[in-house]
RNA sequence: GCCCUCGUCGUUCAACGGAUAGGACACAUCCUUGCGGAGGAUGUGAUGUGGGUUCGAUUCCUGCCGGGGGCACCA
C-alpha cells in the first residue's frame, strides 16, 4: 500500500533526528483539501526533542523531499541542514518516494503528501481491475468463529435478530477479506423457559394447531400467538407460572410424550421459518449450535467445577461468586436443578473450540444488554477453560428503540424483522412503479435490506439506534439505496460507454496521453471547497470533483483494514457514503461520453464500480444491477 | 443503592489526543436539450456543565446534571 511506503519514509526520516520509537500515523487527511495523505509525526518528534512542531515538521519534509527526488542525496543532506553529522543506520534501503509530487507543512505541524498524477491514476487502475482491490492481510492465516443473529425457536425473529445478524455478518465479511479463513455459527435457544411459556400457549389453543400443509406464515404466526399468552400468563398468573415451570423441566427431560409432540413440530417449524428469513438476508451459516444439546454439557461442566471450588452453593442454587472479583453473582444452576443461560454458555463456547479445532479468535455478537453478562461468563469461563475465554470476544449492539420505547418480545408488542423487511419493500416498490424492472419484487428486497443493513452499520456498535421509520420508507440522503443507486448509475454508465465504443486502456501510452491532458485541467484542490457554481461548466470544476474522487478512491484499503482492526463495520458504511457523494458530483461536473477524457472517465468509473460492489459486499448489502 | 454505557447543529450519525468539528434529513436559494433527479451546487446551524492532565481535549481523568442498560434462580 502507498501508505506503508510513506510510513517507512517517515519513520526513517525520522531516525535521522534521532527520535525512535514513536506512535506518529500517516492517514487520510482531515480535511480533502490538504493532500492524499498526512502524517503527525513532526507533532510528535517535536514533542520528543522539546522543539518547535512546525519547525521539525520543515526539517523533515525537507529530507522527505529529497528522498522523492533523489534518496541517497538525503542522507548527505541531513549533515548539512541540521548543523551535526547523522547517517542512516541503512543508508541504501532508504525509499525511494517518487509517487509523491508535493509535501506540504501545514497547521500545527502537519506533513501533507500530494501523489503525483501518474501514482494517482495507477491507483484507479488498480481499483478498476485488481481483484485484490481492497484486501489486506491482517488476519492472514488465522482461523475465526464469528457468533451472530440467535433468534430463538418459539419466539418472533424481531429486529433485534436483524441487528445482530446485520453487524455479525459484516464482521465475518470483512475478516475473509483480511485474509481470515471464518466460520459462522447461529446458537438457538431450543429449551428454556421461553419455550415453556409458547408450549403452555400452544396446549391452551392446541384446537387450532396449524396442519403440516400450511404455510409457514401461518404456523409462526400461530406461535408467537402462543408464546405471547404464555408470557402474559406467567407475569400475571400464580396458577399459569407453576404449570409453565413444571412444563419447562418436562421439556428438559424429555418425560412427556404429548409435550415432545408439540415441542418437535413447533421447534422445526420456526427453523424452518428462520432459514427463510436468512436467504433473504443472504446469510448462511456453518454451524447451528443449540441450547438443547451443546447446551447441556454446560450443567456437567458447572457440577464438576463446584467441586473445584470455582461455583458455590447458595439457597440451593449454584452460583458464581462474581463480587469476589469485583462483578456480580450469578445463578449458573437453578434451585430446580436446570442450567441457566449461564451454564448453556460454557457448553457452548467448549463446543465451539472442538467443531473448529485451531480457532483463533471467537467472536459474538450480542445486545450490548448482555454485557455485564458476559464479563461475568467469561470470567468464570477464564477459570474452566483459560484459552477458550482468552480467544473469546464479545461485541455488542445497542438496542433498537421507536418513540414507544424499548421493544419488547416478552408481551408481543413488537415489530418483527419480517413486518419491516415487507414495509420497506413496499415502499421501494411503489418508487420504482413507473420503471420497467425485469425482476422488481427482488430488487424491492433488495433495497429493503440494503436500506435496515444500513441503518444498523453506519453508526459504532454498541450505540442505540433511534428507528424512524419515516426516514428509513423515504429511502433517501444517507442510506443503503443511496449507495445502491450509485453503483446502479457507475453500471449503466459503464455499459453506455462501451456501447459507444469507448475501451478501457490502461496501457502506459494512454495512461500517459490522458495523464498529459488532465495535468493541464489541474484544479487547485481548494477550489472545491470555496464554492463554484457547477453550471458554469468551468473545466477546472469538474477536474477538482475528479480529483476528489480520486482521493477517496485511493483509501478504499485503508478503511477496509481500519474496518477489521477495530471490527467496526461503520467506518466502511461512512467511507462509501463518501464515495457515492464524490462519484455522483463527478458524475454531475464533468461529461464522460463525448467529453475530453472519456477513456479515463470510463477508467473512474469502473474503479467506482467495483470499489462500491466490494465495499457493499463486506457490508452485506445486496447489489441490484438496477433498481 | 452499586456497576456499565452514552450526552456533538432542530433531528439522526461521523471525527483511531491534532488542522476551519464532517455528512445526511429538515429549512432557504438554485441546477436537467449531459450519459438514471433515489442526483448535484450554495447557505443557516452543534461538542450538556464545572474542574484537571496536555504545546494541543469532542476524544483521557474527575465532580455535577440528563438518557439507556445491568445487578440470583429469564435468555
Amino acid at each position: 500500500m502507498i501508505r506503508d511506503d510513506i510510513e517507512q519514509a517517515v519513520k526513517k526520516a525520522l531516525e535521522s533526528f534521532g527520535v525512535g520509537d514513536t506512535s506518529f500515523v500517516v492517514e487520510r487527511p482531515g480535511d480533502m483539501a490538504h493532500g492524499d495523505y498526512s502524517t503527525n509525526a513532526a507533532l510528535i518528534a517535536g514533542k520528543m526533542l522539546k522543539k518547535n512542531p512546525r519547525e521539525v515538521a520543515e526539517e523533515l519534509a525537507k529530507i522527505l523531499r529529497l528522498q522523492m527526488v533523489w534518496p541517497s542525496l538525503a542522507d548527505r543532506a541531513i549533515a548539512g541542514e541540521l548543523g551535526e553529522p547523522r547517517t542512516f543506520a541503512n543508508a541504501e534501503s532508504l525509499p525511494a518516494l517518487s509517487f509523491i509530487e508535493k509535501t506540504e507543512v501545514a497547521g500545527a505541524g502537519f506533513i501533507n503528501f500530494t501523489l503525483s498524477h501518474e501514482a494517482r491514476v495507477a491507483e484507479v487502475s488498480r481499483a478498476a481491475t485488481d481483484d485484490a482491490w481492497g484486501k489486506n492481510n491482517l488476519y492472514d492465516g488465522k482461523k475465526v468463529m464469528v457468533e451472530y443473529t440467535d433468534p430463538n425457536p418459539f419466539k418472533a425473529f424481531h429486529i433485534g435478530h436483524l441487528m445482530s445478524n446485520a453487524i455479525g455478518e459484516s464482521i465475518a465479511r470483512v475478516l475473509e477479506v483480511s485474509g481470515a479463513k471464518v466460520v459462522s455459527a447461529c446458537w438457538q435457544g431450543d429449551v428454556g423457559l421461553h419455550v415453556a411459556k409458547a408450549l403452555w400457549g400452544i396446549q391452551r389453543d392446541v384446537a387450532h394447531l396449524p396442519q403440516e400443509s400450511n404455510s409457514l406464515e401461518v404456523k409462526s404466526a400461530f406461535l408467537g400467538g402462543a408464546y405471547v399468552a404464555g408470557a402474559t400468563a406467567y407475569d400475571d398468573n400464580a396458577d399459569a407460572k407453576a404449570e409453565i415451570d413444571a412444563i419447562n423441566k418436562k421439556v428438559f427431560d424429555r418425560s412427556d410424550a404429548e409435550l415432545n409432540d408439540l415441542y418437535a413440530k413447533g421447534r422445526a417449524w420456526s427453523l424452518e421459518h428462520f432459514e427463510e428469513i436468512y436467504k433473504t438476508l443472504g446469510t448462511h451459516f456453518d454451524y447451528y449450535f443449540f441450547e438443547g444439546t451443546e447446551g447441556r454439557d454446560g450443567e456437567k461442566i458447572v457440577r464438576e467445577f463446584l467441586q473445584k471450588g470455582v461455583f458455590e452453593e447458595s439457597d440451593g442454587a449454584i452460583v458464581f461468586p462474581g463480587e469476589k472479583y469485583g462483578l456480580h453473582t450469578r445463578v449458573f444452576i437453578t434451585s430446580r436443578g436446570l442450567p441457566t443461560y449461564e451454564a448453556k454458555e460454557l457448553g457452548l463456547n467448549k463446543a465451539k473450540f472442538a467443531a473448529e479445532p485451531g480457532l483463533d479468535e471467537s467472536i459474538i455478537v450480542t445486545a450490548s444488554e448482555q454485557n455485564d453478562y458476559f464479563t461475568v461468563a467469561l470470567k468464570a469461563m477464564s477459570m474452566i477453560f483459560p484459552d477458550i475465554a482468552r480467544k473469546t470476544k464479545h461485541v455488542s449492539h445497542g438496542m433498537m428503540r421507536f418513540a414507544a420505547g424499548k421493544m419488547s418480545s416478552r408481551r408481543g408488542n413488537v415489530i418483527t424483522g419480517e413486518s419491516l423487511l415487507a414495509d420497506l419493500a413496499d415502499a421501494a416498490k411503489e418508487k420504482m412503479k413507473d420503471r420497467k424492472l425485469a425482476d422488481a419484487d427482488g430488487v424491492a428486497q433488495a433495497i429493503a435490506v440494503g436500506a435496515i443493513k444500513y441503518a444498523v452499520l453506519k453508526q459504532g456498535s454498541g450505540k442505540d439506534i433511534i428507528f424512524d421509520s419515516q426516514k428509513a420508507l423515504s429511502l433517501e440522503g444517507d442510506s443503503g439505496p443511496y449507495l445502491q443507486y450509485a453503483h446502479v448509475r457507475a453500471l449503466s454508465l459503464i455499459k453506455m460507454a462501451k456501447d459507444a465504443g469507448i475501451e478501457t486502456d490502461t496501457s502506459e501510452q494512454s495512461v500517459s496521453a490522458e495523464k498529459c491532458a488532465l495535468r493541464a485541467a489541474r484544479p487547485s484542490p481548494t477550489h472545491f471547497s470555496t464554492g463554484t457554481d457547477y453550471s458554469e461548466e468551468d473545466p477546472s470544476v469538474s477536474a477538482a470533483a475528479r480529483h476528489i474522487l480520486e482521493r477517496t478512491l485511493l483509501h478504499f484499503p485503508e478503511i477496509l483494514e481500519r474496518a477489521a482492526k477495530e471490527l467496526e463495520p461503520h467506518h466502511i458504511t461512512t467511507y462509501l457514503t463518501e464515495l457515492a457523494s464524490a462519484f455522483n458530483a463527478w458524475y454531475a461536473a464533468e461529461r464522460i461520453i463525448g467529453g475530453e477524457h472519456p477513456q479515463y472517465g470510463l477508467l473512474l468509473a469502473e474503479a467506482v464500480e467495483k470499489t462500491l460492489l466490494q465495499g457493499l459486499n463486506t457490508l452485506g448489502i445486496p447489489v441490484p444491477e438496477e433498481m
